[in-house]
DNA sequence: GTCTATAGAAAGATAGAC
DNA sequence: GTCTATCTTTCTATAGAC
């Protein structure tokens, strides 16, 4: 089909963050060439400057309104009153969210040293102000004596790591359901944090 | 220092190796020249063509010997009998294998889209080996009433996640020893796998 | 066993025509 | 807004001197 030489730009420029999405999330952003990408688009490598200064800055945008709208949808989520609910709230939205952008998460986990110091610095402090929305509510179930965990910074760490661990092997139309994994790793979450009597350790 | 034009092949292959996987852990494959591998060692990029076939190959091999190597020393490790003390000593071997390795560790789960799909098959099916280790134990366990999770394969990949993460935090000399943090996660995982009664999930 | 030199391909980015 | 053409650099891999 003959390609119109009109004005195309408000069009064009998602179809070419969306192409290098693509691409990063398959090959690694370093074994993304420039013209790879034009070439998922239907453009020349040259006019692809029109919409990023550079390819640098087309992988930092990426990483940044996937982190933006990551901190906003949970913002806005449903999340009940106490400790228990939010955390509960907490485990299936972050599977429910990752499970539908696996390209987006993919390269918001593996390509943080493809990033200039300055570019690493904004990512990671976005990818903070999430964790801290998790501690904050293990830390108000330990108050509360909703929950007995040994230490609250790592508990933060190890149920994000194993949450986003989903999105590692989980395939549409596979043997569960979304929801029934949801249930699944809550079912974990909710006594890894739980008040097993044996878990004071030394 | 001048360097001499002798026989350095059995300590040069070993060094090559170590200059590749420092520089792909820390820059990624594809960023990775050869040019810099060879700098690295002290030596001409041409010149490294006597110890690998290719950069390929190279990629391979490390993460080949890295699976093996984890293979073996599980193989080799005190187990204990049933399935509690198994667990908690794959939890602490998990743990300490890892963070003893963080650069083969990190080039294994970063750089498997770099393999071409046969090595693919080859490092999958080692990973595999690793995993069904993991699954042993806990389907021993559930059959023995010790454990009691709501479903074997996937708390086994859980697991697997949570401890890995350990590696993308955990610093030298920081707040908590390694001992410590072994014992931290075991708490948390021994009792995911635990009978709570509410575990009993639909 | 390592070097220099280089072949041949491909990269990021820019200039200027249309 | 997109194209073609190109500058400059860098890449993997090989050839042949020493």
């Amino acid at each position: 089909m003959a390609r119109k030489t009109g004005s195309h730009a408000q069009i064009t420029g998602p179809r070419v963050r969306s192409a290098a999405q693509k691409l990063f999330a398959r090959m690694g952003y370093a074994a993304v060439s420039m013209r790879r990408i034009a070439a998922e688009v239907g453009m020349q490598a040259g006019a692809l400057y029109l919409y990023t200064p550079d390819k640098q800055t087309l992988l930092f945008d990426l990483m940044k309104t996937h982190l933006e709208e990551l901190l906003q949808a949970w913002a806005a989520a449903e999340k009940g009153k106490g400790a228990m609910a939010q955390l509960e709230a907490f485990v299936r939205f972050h599977i429910r969210f990752h499970l539908a952008r696996p390209d987006a998460v993919f390269i918001a986990y593996m390509e943080l040293r493809n990033l200039t110091p300055e570019n690493f610095e904004r990512i990671e402090s976005l990818r903070r102000a999430y964790e801290n929305q998790l501690e904050a509510i293990l830390r108000q179930g330990q108050e509360s004596g909703d929950f007995r965990v040994p230490d609250t910074k790592l508990a933060t760490l190890a149920i994000i790591a194993m949450l986003t661990g989903v999105n590692t092997w989980y395939r549409e139309g596979g043997r569960l359901s979304r929801s029934r994994v949801e249930s699944i790793y809550w079912d974990m979450v909710r006594k890894a944090v739980g008040g097993d009597d044996a878990a004071r350790i030394a």
